[in-house]
DNA sequence: TGACTCACG
DNA sequence: ACGTACGTGAGTCAG
């Protein structure tokens, strides 16, 4: 037989540092969980067990005991966030028939040890399975340690000891003797290391012949006063060096062998720690999920409970009857399955899709904006969509990231029927649906669903759909003025560094720099030196080499991300439809990908120009409008304080009356200076400030910026008060609000590595600004969109940037567009200060931004 | 794949 | 003593 012997505590140690940390949509942290199981099957898969058993440390300090490595020194050593997933990797392996070993007054150490000597004994293998070092005392002919580290798996044998040590598994009990070990708490003998341990051992064999020997070996003077100094600490030393191999537990190895387990429970827990893919792994997607379904007649009678379905394809007829009866449908672009009462029907027809799509009945979706879009790409229409589970989904807990039916069903205990009778998703999305709309309510969002991002759903469809004509030839040309100015920097660079090098690569870049050019070094990251925008800058009079590099960095981002990259995304028709994500980022703001138009350069001449390339088409006209400070108008509306209110609806400059007030001075008296501190102070306030990095963003010291930041609450106390007000929130309920109640879980603030905690207050001040602004922009543009079909103008919205909307309309439209577009981004909702919008218009959005 | 860098609001 | 503003997406390098 063979025993995989596991160290549970220095495995889940590995893991938890191995693996950033991660935590389910609850909160529940679950990296070391993760990184546990995943290290686990793969031992799984290379050693073949029969038996394993996990070892874990039992505390209780005792005798002889060692305050062990850091993980274990204390609890205070393990970190809440480690120690939190303890008890749950307990229950899950016992779910899954593995032995859990533990025994009050002995360390995992010693339980492996017992475990191996009982192995060895009856004729059998172990196989341990650590990440530290301590257990090669243990191995022998039936015994091997492997060695999990961050890449792989070293397997450790008497051969390979000798090989790396020079001596045999069990002399390094008496290296460690005389070398100590801090982790573990055994001091050794004072004076000697690593290396001269090993020497003396592999020349008098242990700590005892040492020792009987002493007058007789050659030692050099210093060696030999620390040996004779330091006896009694080697003997004790030695005492603490050796696991103990007879802890009392179960001595029968049968009892150790892999059990069947509870896969039901197993399930459960995967479901609740949400690690589908470990789920998948363990093919359990077949177990059903409550006890009793386990046995077969159970599992019918419950079978029966369930509607049946009748399958078939989508035919006209059928689609007749569709016409007046709801139905829920998933349609990924290309197949389209449909539920209606008893039947199941699919689809791979575009032409049926597009028919159905505009039948009367009500319809439930799982992901409607691709419905929406197909039907626009030609000229068709969704009609009657009344719920879409993707969206609930997203708006229930934005924290996660895959909104997929199975996972949705796992978060809210719906029965997930293809785990049952091999169905396809679509005879879950009615149930699913029920029970989303019941959590909308519970939570308040119901609202917020029905009136904003559900009708989005389908401005989006359209917007991707329209698409937004790109000038490929303007283009392509400037992309060779790019390249050739390209080629112009790069041999100048060489020149300089006097060697030819790879400019991208930070590696390379960074020894030219730092070590070739003997630059200062500023920054470090954490494979090598930095050399950010921020670093270079800094750097640039000490080098004329160092403006090339900038410039030549602004230019092959400009030619690889923007010109390469958006030449890939023109469609034959011309334009970009770039897809709009509406379940993606945790605040509620939207996000663009393939490609990405909300990071098109704006702020730079030289990338601006990027914007010349996006135009009307032909008799056509560009019309863009931006929201102007709509966070800060957002936040003195929320917090209430009537100067910041004031200052908006006077229509007055809000960094110079934040920069009059803070300094105590007229707005006549702001200096430029005292503006822009202000504005970064006012985004700081946005953002959850800290003084370190104001003070690096406005050029001051931290404790100027600490000033500023202390005036500034001290001018507006109802702000300090509502961020306050805020955090607390998020602390009692784990979430935070918008004023339109979308809602920011944020399981940070539980944390108690204050690094987190404090990322976490961050999270929490800045998501009710930033999502109520997400909010009122997704209102204007499901108002702009019904408006302009209402009445019946040829203009389209095709872009959306966070407080920004783009209209491509006729010529003859533009005027009554413009206006359409500003009024109702303005009036789009009604809070303490009003909304203000500037609009331009011009044939590229380059000229339309003004 | 993750780290780095950098584009935007 | 340490790390340091909120939210995104994409290209490149290097292991």
């Amino acid at each position: 037989m063979k025993l995989l012997a596991i160290d549970g505590n220095s495995i889940m140690n590995r893991a938890f540092y191995g693996i950033r940390i991660l935590s389910n949509s609850k909160g529940q942290f679950t990296n070391a969980i993760t990184g546990f199981m995943n290290i686990y099957l793969k031992e799984l898969g290379e050693v073949s067990p029969d038996c394993v058993a996990v070892a874990f440390d039992l505390k209780a300090p005792t005798f002889r005991h060692k305050a062990n490595a850091a993980y274990k020194a204390n609890r205070k050593g393990m970190p809440d966030e480690l120690a939190q997933q303890m008890p749950v990797i307990k229950e899950l392996l016992t779910s899954m028939g593995i032995k859990i070993v533990e025994c009050e007054g002995y360390e995992a150490d010693d339980i492996l040890g017992t475990l191996s000597r009982i192995f060895y004994e009856s004729g059998n293998e172990t196989y341990i399975l650590t990440g530290d070092r301590d257990s090669f005392q243990l191995i022998n002919d039936r015994v091997t340690v492997r060695l999990a580290t961050t890449k792989e798996t070293k397997i450790y044998t008497p051969q390979r000891i000798m090989d790396e040590y020079g001596v045999s598994p069990r002399q390094m009990i008496e290296i460690k003797a005389l070398m100590g070990d801090a982790s573990d708490n055994i001091s050794g003998v004072k004076g000697i290391g690593e290396k001269t341990a090993l020497s003396l051992i592999q020349q008098c064999g242990s700590v005892d012949e040492l020792y009987n020997n002493l007058d007789n070996i050659t030692l050099t003077k210093s060696v030999r006063a620390k040996l004779e100094s330091g006896r009694q600490d080697a003997e004790d030393s030695r005492f603490l060096a050796e696991i103990c191999l007879t802890a009392p537990i179960d001595s029968n190895p049968e009892s150790y062998k892999l059990g069947k387990g509870d896969p039901a429970h197993t399930k459960e827990l995967l479901g609740d720690l949400e690690m589908m893919k470990l789920m998948e792994r363990l093919k359990l997607s077949d177990v059903t999920s409550s006890k009793e379904g386990d046995s077969p007649e159970e599992k019918k009678l419950k079978l029966s409970d369930l509607p049946q379905f009748k399958i078939s394809e989508l035919d006209k007829t059928k689609l007749k009857e569709l016409h007046h009866s709801p139905s829920c449908f998933i349609f990924d672009g290309k197949r389209l399955e449909i539920q209606s009462g008893g039947v199941i029907m699919y689809t791979e027809d575009t032409d049926l899709a597009l028919d159905y799509f505009e039948t009367e009945g009500e319809k439930i979706c799982f992901e409607g904006k691709t419905a929406y879009r197909t039907a626009f790409e030609n000229g068709r229409e969704l009609k009657n969509l009344s719920f879409a589970c993707d969206l609930a989904g997203y708006l229930l807990n934005s924290q996660t990231s895959e909104y997929t039916i199975e996972n949705l069903c796992t978060a809210y205990k719906v029965l997930y029927r293809s785990d049952v009778e091999g169905f396809s998703d679509i005879a879950t999305l009615e149930p699913l649906s029920v029970c989303l709309k019941a959590q909308l309510e519970l939570t308040a969002m119901d609202k917020l669903y029905y009136d904003i991002e559900l009708p989005l759903c389908e401005v989006l469809g359209s917007m991707e759909a329209v698409g937004v004509k790109a000038d490929t030839d303007g283009i392509k040309a400037f992309g060779v003025q790019l390249s050739a100015e390209i080629e112009k920097l790069t041999s100048q660079i060489y020149a300089y560094a006097g060697q030819e090098f790879n400019i991208g690569s930070p590696k390379q870049l960074g020894k030219v720099l730092f070590e070739d050019l003997g630059l200062p070094a500023k920054k470090k990251t954490k494979s090598g030196y930095s050399t950010n925008a921020e670093v270079l800058e800094s750097l640039a009079d000490k080098h004329p080499i160092i403006s090339l590099i900038l410039e030549y960095r602004t230019l092959t981002k400009l030619n690889s991300t923007y010109v390469d990259g958006l030449l890939k995304e023109v469609k034959p028709d011309g334009r970009v439809h770039s897809v709009f994500k509406q379940t993606e980022t945790r605040t509620g703001r939207i996000s663009s990908t393939e490609p990405n138009m909300q990071n098109i350069p704006v702020r730079k001449e030289i990338g601006r120009n990027m914007r010349k390339f996006f135009v009307a088409e032909k008799g056509n006209t560009l019309l863009d409008a931006d929201y102007s400070q709509i966070e800060l108008r957002v936040l003195a509306s929320v917090c209430g304080d009537k100067n910041m209110q004031e200052a908006f609806k006077d229509g007055r400059d809000i960094h110079t009356s934040t920069a009059a007030q803070v300094f105590g001075l007229p707005e006549d008296f702001v200096t430029p200076e005292m503006r822009s501190a202000a504005k970064a102070v006012n985004f700081g306030i946005i953002y959850g400030i800290g003084a370190f990095s104001l003070s690096k963003d406005i050029g001051v010291s931290v404790a100027e910026a600490k000033q500023y930041i202390r005036n500034y609450l001290n001018n507006f106390p109802k702000v300090s008060e509502f961020m306050d007000k805020t955090v607390e929130d998020g602390i009692k309920n784990g979430y935070v609000t918008t004023i339109f109640g979308r809602r920011r879980y944020i399981p940070e603030l539980s944390a108690t590595n204050k690094v987190m905690q404090a990322f976490g207050k961050r999270a929490a001040m800045n998501a009710p600004i930033q999502g109520a602004a997400a909010d009122i922009i997704k209102i204007a543009m499901v108002k702009v969109y019904r408006r302009l079909k209402s009445e019946k103008l040829n203009a389209k919205l095709i872009l959306q940037v966070h407080d920004e909307l783009i209209i491509e309309s006729s010529l003859a439209d533009k005027d009554k567009a413009a206006k359409i577009l500003k009024e109702e981004m303005e009036n789009a909702v009604s809070l303490a200060v009003p909304m203000s919008v500037e609009v331009g218009e011009g044939e590229s959005w380059y000229l339309a931004k003004g």
